[in-house]
DNA sequence: AGCCAAAGTTGAACGTGTTCAAAACACTCC
DNA sequence: GGAGTGTTTTGAACACGTTCAACTTTGGCT
């Protein structure tokens, strides 16, 4: 072993809440990571402090991820700015795609709570749906420059990462609970069919990932392109909804419901099984 | 498929016609190949010599990619196999990515040949949209395995292989093309509305990729699960487009196709522009 | 205190995609 | 033939994600 143990001089991980750099500058996200949640590692935690260098870790991720991008933020300049080895880091995180999927949990948090918060008192659902959505591109403007990598990886049906896929992390559960919230608070939910609004989280929650395509493609200012987007199709959504009870729609809605029920449904993960009621805004696992 | 090494040892690049046309390892579309196409690489072939080295590469590439699957390709393997230098490969592919980019070129043209002459003499839309999907479905089914990389790739903006990106390769024309020959060539078509038969074709590619993305996930024998969704979905497609000519649901088509419009078309490429002469810059990242 | 297993941490090493300067080749014009 | 020019080919070198065997720290136990 060399006695130039050069690392001997640096301190341990860098401190948990304000050792990101203080001001950095960081999200909402990124900033709740210090809190101490425990998403998509692999740690079985004793202690506090493994806690503390797995945030140092992500939270470091995140800024680099945004100031440099994806691709051009390396597994070894996140250790050294977090503080750790590179092995470490792989302690904690799998693979440098875990560290997006880390970081996807967290805002799927965010997102949930704010629009929770939005919504309150609007009952029109084409609004509560519209806030919603909207309230996801807040959530995620910041990170538009390497959302394209998380939905990158949401495609590859060999990664545990896709929201897809049937084990997908609580993240999707969480962000189909804030649609059903989205419904079951509007004036539009009694007046369903049954049927149909079991379905509908599920299809709300489908439509939100093509707009999130739609957003990881838009290169206008501020993603303004697809702000209109959703003020535009929003209240067509509602429109198609509010009028499937009519007479004249009903063998179509009808067809359509089965076929979602059969194929769509149980390709994102959701088997007819006798589903435990979630309870809306928590989702644990 | 026969699994014969024919072409093995050869110090040189294969030979032209014949090393793949004999008995040929991959599927027709690696064996058109050597046909001499120029889908995506970069060279500006003088001599035909250059193509042929082109065509061993993206051919090898292909058979191996079958038989290990993408990720355990590696450019090494494929430069060897090939009889040539990794940097040669180089030479003709941008990137590793830019192989699948070759491959999907081809079976494109193969589908949409091997659809024509399928749907030969349906009038039935119906009939003639599914015969479309399940011939997609019959000529992919052997690059189901790596076919995963394709769409994950497809999903990256910043990668110009992505089918939505503007300047996306013929591929993409090709596909709505055949779409738009499924549309003319039924007795649904002189019913239509012009502006939504202007529309159709890109929204059905559209759909096809939508099937595209449910095979990909689709882990059944055969994509078994796929084939059963496309027999089920198809008639509903085609029974919501010859619905919308009635009056009950006009105002809602009518809607749905401004906003298409104006928000799908331009997205994917579709932009109703002043059409630039012949945009011959090659894609760059 | 001493011991031990588990948790945490390290950095060198490996495999792979990619780059690049130089070599080999092909072709044209003198 | 030879000089000049553009194309094709080479393989070593590089950068990065990832692995792993060994080391250190922690905390419970006697």
């Amino acid at each position: 072993m060399e006695e130039t143990n050069d690392r001997g001089a640096a301190p341990g991980p860098v401190v948990p809440g304000g050792g990101t750099g203080g001001a950095g500058g960081a999200g909402n996200a990124a900033a709740a990571v210090a809190a101490g949640e425990l998403p998509g590692g692999r740690a079985r935690p004793k202690t506090g402090k493994s806690e503390q260098t797995r945030a140092a870790i992500l939270g470091t991720a995140m800024r680099l991820f945004q100031e440099r991008g994806y691709d051009r933020t390396t597994m070894r300049a996140i250790a050294q700015e977090a503080g750790v080895s590179v092995g470490n880091a792989y302690y904690y995180f799998e693979s440098k795609e875990f560290l997006i999927q880390g970081f996807y949990d967290l805002m799927t948090q965010d997102h949930a709570r704010d629009a929770t918060a939005r919504m309150e008192g609007m009952r029109d659902f084409a609004e509560r749906l519209e806030t919603a959505l909207a309230s996801w591109l807040d959530c995620a403007a910041e990170y538009h420059g390497f959302a394209a990598q998380f939905f990158r990886t949401a495609a590859d049906p060999d990664s545990s990462l896709s929201p897809f896929s049937n084990e997908s992390h609580p993240a999707r559960a969480t962000a189909v609970a804030l649609f059903a919230d989205v419904l079951g608070g509007s004036d539009l939910a009694p007046k369903l069919d049954a049927e149909l609004a079991e379905l509908l989280p599920d299809l709300l929650w489908l439509h939100l990932m093509a707009v999130v395509l739609y957003w990881v493609f838009d290169r206008t200012e501020d993603t303004a392109r697809t702000r209109e987007f959703v003020r535009r199709s929003t209240p067509l959504v509602a429109r198609v909804i509010a009028v499937s009870r009519y007479r004249a729609f009903r063998p179509l809605v009808r067809d359509a419901t089965s076929l979602i029920q059969d194929f769509i449904l149980p390709a994102i993960g959701r088997t007819p099984l006798p589903a435990p009621p979630a309870p809306a805004g928590k989702g644990r696992r």
